[in-house]
DNA sequence: TACACTATTTATAAAGATTATAAAGTAAGA
DNA sequence: TCTTACTTTATAATCTTTATAAATAGTGTA
């Protein structure tokens, strides 16, 4: 179950484990959406009343920084926050040719937006990111 | 010259050319940087003492619906802005193979974050979009 | 060149998102 | 249970961006 591990993840990097920080986590592991601070904010009001802004904020920050949540800025007004899962890109090194999966939530507003500027209906994407690896780039250097 | 050129550009899209707007493009396309609408507003201080940042916003607005700037959102506070080069994505139909180009920005945001995680030094990456084309998904439908 | 029409600029205020602050509250280990 | 440091809350402040209305200025036309 993806929220006991993320709980085990705070415990083990010394976040303590409020309320508000297991039902920010609980919303956003059960959201199919990318809910905005606001979303989650206005989600919970109804469990934790007294609940500030801030918490929300504020935990979304500790989350990211221990690299359970992604925060996404698609342009919009304000940013977008994903719990992290599977769903992948690759990155790929142009010298070795090595693969490397790259974790990123899905890019939902592109096709959104090719949809609505093209006519299409849009089934799928596919993006694969390329560079050099480290070592690559290490061997390059001498 | 890219100045002429867009200067072109807004001629032909009927909008009107100000000497605002002509500070406002010359810097962006002479700026080898991604200037923040501040950046621009204070770089221009000195040859337009009055000018309202307002202008600014709603000529960056102006340049990125004529598709003559493009708006990146690097997740910092402020979107930044680009003089359009030449890069964009395909649009592709799954049934008759037609190719749409298809004008999208601020994926760079997706490479910085891949060489954030990754560790590489990317180059490029490269998308395409899948889906039906309307004139493919009408006959599909009788 | 001068005129008229309308887009644009300016100045200001407002909206919206996010962060800072300080006091009150609480999780977690001893 | 007790203690301590971390969190939450409530509020205000900050920062970016947009809305508004009056003043200004481009651009086509006579």
């Amino acid at each position: 179950m993806e929220l006991k591990e993320a709980l085990d993840t705070l415990k083990d990097t010394g976040v303590r484990i409020t309320p508000q920080r297991h039902a920010i986590l609980e919303y956003l592991i059960n959201s199919m959406s990318h809910p905005t601070a606001d979303d989650i904010y206005k989600a919970l009001e109804g469990k934790f009343p007294n609940m500030s802004v801030a918490t929300v904020y504020n935990n979304l920050r500790v989350f990211r920084e221990v690299g359970l949540v992604k925060e996404l800025t698609y342009g919009d007004a304000s940013s977008r926050f994903d719990f992290v899962t599977t769903h992948h890109y690759h990155v790929i090194c142009e010298s070795c040719g090595k693969i490397v999966d790259f974790h990123y939530p899905g890019l939902d507003e592109v096709e959104h937006l090719a949809s609505h500027v093209t006519g299409f209906k849009i089934s799928h994407h596919r993006m694969e990111i390329y560079g050099t690896c480290p070592e690559c780039a290490s061997k390059e250097a001498h």
